[in-house]
DNA sequence: TGTATATTTGGCAAAATAGCCAAATGATGA
DNA sequence: TCATCATTTGGCTATTTTGCCAAATATACA
């Protein structure tokens, strides 16, 4: 492997890193149907606001989501609404593993 | 969030997570090209048997892979092929970064 | 200017992850 | 059966990640 291969794998997982998080995927799925300011997610996350703008943080490092300061507060959206057709695929390995999990118990 | 909508939430990520892992995604890659034995990649990898081996446990525990033992050696393949179909999307957001850093240093 | 609100940053402790070594397991063939 | 090879598991330390608190920043508005 050579470093620039390494260097790619590793920027490939950065962005896989941003959405590889319960929060971060919450996120994400809430920024698809639109733009959304942290203290909307605030609440319905149950954390603290440093935390929730840390994240926010990690996924615009990323590349994932974009800001907009507007007044007083900060919104985000969703930059790559690709990633979420990603999401039929992970549901479809979930489906697969449950299906398995019902045939072993079947047995 | 419910407790269901979390237990769903921490599923996906769960498979996510998998993938997130220079080594893994590595590894993900180079069997969408077919099956290859842990041997196999113990080498390129310059890693011990053991890390090669949990790696890839974490990934079948994540129901991406599935393994098949033949005499001495374990044998992996990439259970869904769609995950790759993502990286297309991941490389995506790599171009998209790229090409603002660029705009930021034309300035 | 001072105050309140929204957000980010720095710092720290707790939890999760990675990788090595040594030991255990499992299959093959002498 | 014994020795060997491929792999997995257990255990340990080092590193990374997470989430809270407190403090810093930035904006609007009195």
């Amino acid at each position: 492997m050579t470093e620039s291969e390494k260097k790619l794998l590793e920027a490939k997982t950065q962005v896989l890193k941003a959405l590889a998080h319960p929060v971060r995927l919450w996120m994400a799925e809430q920024l698809a149907e639109g733009e959304k300011c942290v203290c909307e997610m605030v609440e319905p996350l149950g954390l603290d606001f440093s935390t929730v703008s840390k994240h926010l943080s990690v996924m615009k490092q990323a590349g994932i989501v974009a800001d907009d300061k507007r007044g007083k507060q900060v919104f985000y959206t969703l930059k790559v609404p690709c990633i979420l057709n990603f999401m039929g695929c992970v549901e479809a390995v979930l489906e697969n593993s449950a299906k398995e999990q019902a045939c072993l118990l079947g047995k």
